[in-house]
DNA sequence: TCTAGCTTCGA
DNA sequence: CGAAGCTAG
């Protein structure tokens, strides 16, 4: 290859990036590109993404290189820039969602050299099948056990030099405005990284589902925008083997997706299943005033701070499809919007399962939002910090409010009337 | 090498 | 309930 355009996506990094090492190694000259797509709204996510597009030009011009930005659509902006400069070449990540799915073929169906990479996920989509035959898996469990005994490729260096030919309108980069939840970018992402798994990453195993506490990584939207490779991040994370059972859940969330792209939109399994309508319901659950405490709470956080606690991502979703009867795609859209780390494999292959229509085999679980809040949040700490209405509120009551002779002000009554006592 | 049927187990 | 893995044939 003599000039390759590095296609950048949600691989937003230098460090182990196997598109852009081959196409430096390879190719004589290396044009990095991302595409901004104008469809994507302003918020959370947005402000992050273009945070992570400036520090990726700040690594590449470090190595003598840049980063290319346009507008639009992504393959005909891609094409267009081919053919000015010449390309002959166009490396990138491959991906998982029916979205990148549909633009990996359109490249394919153009008349260039379109070659993927792997880098997304620890293990490729396709690289794992169950032994009984099936394309993918649909249990965790024997997931895992494969995942662990998958031979993995070796994690690459950042790239020394970055050849982008001269003379490139590099194309301006909006500045984000105001600065968002959490900083964007490979170093802060790669600082972030260091911290966890030197203070972290041995509290993980008995911490993480300690609401209050929160002692997980946070290092989720750095994985969303492969600020992180993750294969970097699990293999450095190897002693704590609960926390690599979560790379590997996003793992298998990808590969269920590679294989089931509608998994954002369609149940995965019992297509026939129905769900109730109920927008004022609904409003309540997104503004996080259902009257269940616990489920306020992680609402409210995901509101203020565009990231929710794992098991208050279980705990809300349960209560919105089983005990409110909504349907998963509502709930869906709207962690979505919130979300730093919104992702589709993840998003909606979690959803799926805490509806009952996803990758989970055992037929009537039950998710008991009180039985929860007292076994994650014994204390009440996590509620009174998001749920200011309960702030003073005693430890024996602040996930009962119903229960005090004079309820707090401010504080809406119970939606469901039906939970049950924990 | 393949398959039927049995066992195990599930964020 | 039903997926996956194992074992016998």
């Amino acid at each position: 290859m003599a000039t390759a355009i590095v296609l950048f996506n949600r691989d937003l990094r230098v460090h182990d990036h196997p598109a852009l090492a081959a196409a430096c190694e390879r190719a004589e000259r290396v044009v990095p590109l991302f595409v901004l797509d104008p469809a994507v709204p302003e918020g959370n996510r947005r402000g992050f993404l273009l945070e992570c597009l400036a520090e990726l030009r700040a690594a590449l011009r470090a190595r003598d290189g840049d980063l290319v930005v346009r507008q639009g659509d992504v393959v005909r902006e891609t094409m267009k820039l081919a053919a000015e400069v010449g390309v002959t070449t166009i490396c990138a990540s491959a991906d998982v969602s029916s979205l990148a799915r549909r633009r990996e073929e359109r490249f394919a169906g153009e008349r260039i050299e379109y070659l993927l990479f792997p880098g997304v996920t620890v293990v490729p989509p396709d690289a794992l099948r169950p032994s009984g035959g099936g394309d993918h898996y649909r249990v965790f469990t024997p997931y895992w056990r494969a995942w662990t005994r998958h031979p993995r490729r070796p994690v690459l260096p950042p790239p020394r030099a970055v050849r982008t030919p001269s003379g490139l309108a590099a194309g301006r980069l909006p500045r984000p405005q105001p600065p968002g939840p959490a900083p964007g970018g490979e170093p802060a992402a790669r600082e972030r990284a260091d911290r966890w798994l030197r203070h972290g990453l041995d509290g993980y195993a008995d911490g993480h589902d300690d609401l209050a506490g929160d002692r997980t990584s946070r290092l989720s939207p750095y994985l969303r925008f492969g600020c992180l490779s993750p294969l970097e991040l699990a293999c450095r994370a190897e002693r704590s083997e609960s926390f690599v059972r979560q790379l590997c859940w996003r793992d298998f969330h990808h590969q269920v997706t590679y294989a089931f792209p509608r998994i954002g939109r369609e149940n995965y399994r019992h297509p026939e299943r129905r769900w109730r309508q109920d927008p004022d319901a609904l409003q309540a659950w997104q503004a996080g005033m259902t009257g269940l405490p616990i489920v306020d709470a992680g609402m409210r956080q995901l509101l203020a701070e565009g990231w929710m606690h794992n098991r208050a991502r279980l705990i809300t979703a349960a209560y919105l499809v089983r005990h409110l009867g909504l349907d998963w795609r509502d709930g869906v859209r709207h962690f979505f919007q919130h979300l730093l780390d919104g992702d589709v494999a993840d998003n909606s292959g979690n959803w799926q399962w805490v509806a009952g229509t996803g990758n989970d085999t055992r037929p009537n679980r039950t998710f008991n939002p009180l039985r929860q809040a007292k076994r994650y949040d014994p204390d009440g700490h996590y509620v009174r910090r998001y749920v200011p209405e309960l702030a003073g509120v005693p430890a024996p009551y602040v996930h009962e409010p119903w229960r005090l002779p004079s309820p707090p002000a401010g504080y809406p009554a119970r939606l469901d009337s039906a939970a049950d006592q924990g």
